[in-house]
DNA sequence: TTGCGTGCAAAGGTTTTGCATGGCA
DNA sequence: TGCCATGCAAAACCTTTGCACGCAA
């Protein structure tokens, strides 16, 4: 059921090793190749996009979609992450674009609430939510 | 301030009268270009862009983006649904697809809790909850 | 007449797919 | 050898933009 990934590719490697260095810092598809392209080691795009299609699918890398033909923005989830209590939502500014990262405990309460409620169970590593931060808010 | 639309059109006309006949439900811009057309009254796409756009900027319809290459949703608000009061949730199930709308009060919690705790300022109506709905959770 | 509205076509950007080649086990 | 991984190119898709024409005021 599990275990997807059973070849082991340099590209692989790098890439994980890469995500890994810089866990918590949001980064896009593009911004992965062109890492890559400037260190002399360039990955076809396309492998980029199913190894990190994999990693979402595996729970290591968390994935969010923002308006129009932006691009979809991609985060490595640190390993201490991985267990229930490290899950962090994430707010976004509609207003100058800034992503932040919340490790309030008070809003598990959501997740429960819907469940309970709304029978809906949350995915809060999907979930953005959209808004203005205080800096914007205050115009 | 306000006042963007100063010209009464034949397309403004129709569009938002038919957007009017069907509040709350989601929508996407092929949704509405195929129904003129199929009506015999077809609109360009560009003005249905254009004009939903302002709409969404009037508040008059919420916009939700999703995952992808996937369409934009779009959905009228009925007009007793202006005040904040009238405001809903939305949860989008990540396996079905399903689009599911909460009214539930309790939710408002969450912008309090991010606006006292966090200082942001949520948008109720940009933000859509990831998740499982029941059907597809109990599989 | 003035200037916004319309809509076709083309461009722009992200993501997916086809397919031949390459590389791990 | 078998099978997965890679990556180029092309396609698919949604959305935006350019520009000429139409139409409301």
């Amino acid at each position: 059921m599990n275990s997807k990934s059973q070849y082991k590719t340099r590209q692989k490697d790098i890439l994980q090793e890469y995500l890994q260095s810089i866990p918590h810092r949001h980064f896009t598809i593009a911004d992965v190749c062109d890492h890559f392209s400037t260190q002399g080691k360039p990955i076809g795009q396309t492998t980029v996009y199913r190894q990190i299609e994999k990693m979402v699918n595996e729970g290591k890398v968390n994935k969010y979609t923002f308006e129009g033909n932006s691009a979809a923005c991609f985060e490595y989830k640190g390993d201490e992450c991985q267990s229930e209590a490290g899950q962090c939502f994430h707010c976004k500014c509609e207003k100058c674009g800034k992503l932040i990262h919340l490790h309030c405990a008070d809003l598990t309460n959501v997740e429960k609430h819907l469940l309970e409620h709304d029978h809906f169970v949350l995915d809060v590593r999907r979930t953005v939510f959209y808004g203005l931060c205080d800096q914007c808010a205050a115009l």
